[in-house]
DNA sequence: AGCCGATTTGACAGCGCTTTCAAAAACATC
DNA sequence: GATGTTTTTGAAAGCGCTGTCAAATCGGCT
């Protein structure tokens, strides 16, 4: 061991001796474990002030095999949905006890693995999985042993599992159907990345709706994207090559939307003169863009409250209420009555 | 303690039994810190192979002394514009040996303390903060016990800290230049909260722009924002109240300035052609806005991976040399020349 | 075979904290 | 004041790992 660094960092010991007391009490004192006498803990809690004392969070973790942590792993540290879920994850574990610890997978399956092995070496009670590409079988893995929270897939996790993920198909199909309601017969699809269930539910959703309203699945008027804007962008450009008669776009989510936006104005299209655009998720921007977008709101914090809910709750060893989270159509400007 | 959870979990010690050697020899091939018989590091491997052995962070972190961890305070987890420097922080810090633990602090002092306070309790090496309000104060002290770096300040923080903030006064002043060039004259400015350096040094700019071209500061062309969307909006509909004949608006991040894009929208006005629009940050949505939006680029992800590279270059004892990072123009369509 | 230096190994202490267990102190009761 | 009961305290063990140190093993030579 090096020679330990200059002042040396303040021990529970160093307190006890400073007011003296045995290590023991001062434990009891931190801890609340049990009682102690008013005016020894009054010394040792100015002994604590005077010395400048932060407990060890290591030593504790190992005294008490348990880390009162939660791992939080999220697809993207960089995208505003998951962030919104970040958040109220954070909120929700406010309080608990708990604290997140929170790693970023990249959308790269390996760092999603090396994520999780440092969430076990750092001996995380729960875990949060945020979208992702982990595989099922690693999942429920995982839900073996310990509680586990994860938004995006639908799967059977055992009873300390949950898997959140809104009807999204449903939620496409209303706006699809939503768009034809509006007179509009030729509906792009700009589709998400099909190892996404969101996305494969959307594009179900909007085959649907077609269906239901006797139109025909076309399929050059579905695009592939893979939820990034520059995608939309270029999607659009190749739908709008294909089928110039398209009155309205449904993006798989707002992020292409926004590209979409670009691409049309970039080709003089009025938004929804021209074309009706929507997008789905319902992002901070969405209601900020010009013409605000209609979208479907996926109540994202609430949904991320409840994620930390849920794993406190088997923590603790009790049962949490599945709530019943409800997707929102935002019907906002950029659609329109189809023109002429 | 408690009756251990069924299975327990497996120990070093375990692993050493199964592959009849010592503690000493699986530790020394966890470490690689001393050289083993390749044919006992083969049985060790398997050992810990089959057993399933996760080595536990606390007993390690505990034994050595060191976390291997840096913390990472950020404003505020939902905010784009850290996002960005948090996902360059990660990357910096990948492969260095550390890794991040990331706090939110919620624009809010009460939890950025508390942030600080359970980064001490879990030995953090070093620390970054990304903007928030920490009293400069609090900044010093903690540079005096561990490396530090911080984003969005200019402050002295001795040898073992840094604050990077980028010359955003002059960037704010190019900017507005560049309005006065295409022809504006009267400019409205939606000022950030003052607690923000930037946000006092973009104010900065806007007044030397005016004052270099010989136009008056007026102060009822300037409206408090929060640097949120719904801010921006609400400034928009004042200033607009106040000066109709405004014809550029220059808001002092990217979010005001999409809330200012919505409030134009409503009132029928077009960018750019009746009022010409920029922010600064230069968030990822910004190209995609329709038009897009004229706007600064902070180089974040850059500066959030140099912030990690100077915090492990310090705890390795090397110097970091400061690079240049330049604040970009980034001229798009939102700005025009100014009408009839 | 016998010896020396180099390499590989194991025993053990200790990191800072919690907790059990038994001893000490405080309080009640007769 | 002696005795029983309850509360408060301290000593000590142990959480899982790493590093030191000395013992064991190995290889090469004579």
């Amino acid at each position: 061991m090096p020679p330990a660094a200059s002042p040396r960092t303040v021990t529970l010991e160093d307190v006890a001796r400073e007011a003296g007391v045995s290590p023991s009490t001062v434990s009891r004192i931190l801890t609340g474990s049990a009682r102690v006498r008013a005016d020894k803990a009054a010394q040792v809690r100015a002994a604590i002030e005077r010395l400048g004392y932060k407990p060890n969070a290591f030593a504790r973790g190992l005294a008490l095999g348990a880390s009162g942590s939660v791992g939080v792993l999220t697809q993207d540290i960089a995208s505003p949905f998951y962030n919104d879920a970040l958040h109220g994850i954070e909120q929700g574990l406010m309080g608990s006890g708990y604290s997140p610890l929170i790693i970023s997978g990249h959308w790269s399956t390996p760092d999603e693995t090396h994520a999780v092995e440092l969430f076990m070496n750092r001996r995380v009670e729960a875990m949060i999985v945020l979208g992702g590409e982990l595989p099922d079988k690693v999942l429920k893995g995982l839900s073996e042993k310990l509680p586990l929270a994860v938004l995006g897939r639908r799967l059977d996790l055992g009873p300390t599992g949950v898997s959140v993920s809104l009807d999204n198909r449903r939620a496409a199909a209303e706006l699809v159907t939503h768009l034809i309601s509006r007179g509009h017969r030729s509906i792009g699809h700009i589709v998400g990345p099909s190892s996404h269930l969101d996305a494969r539910e959307r594009l179900a959703g909007y085959r649907e709706a077609l269906g239901a309203a006797g139109l025909p699945f076309v399929e050059t008027l579905t695009a592939q994207g893979d939820f990034r804007e520059p995608s939309g962008l270029i999607a659009t450009g190749q739908l709008l090559a294909r089928h110039p008669e398209m009155t309205a776009l449904f993006c798989a989510n707002d992020q292409m939307a926004y590209g979409a936006r670009l691409a049309l104005y970039r080709q003089g299209l009025r938004v929804p003169e021209d074309v009706s655009l929507v997008g789905f998720d319902d992002l901070p921007g969405s209601s900020y863009t010009a013409p605000p977008l209609t979208s479907v709101r996926q109540p994202m914090a609430e949904i991320g409250a409840w994620l930390a809910h849920f794993v406190t709750a088997q923590l603790r060893g009790q049962a949490a209420e599945t709530p019943n989270f409800a997707l929102e159509l935002r019907l906002r400007e950029s659609v329109g009555w189809r023109r002429g």
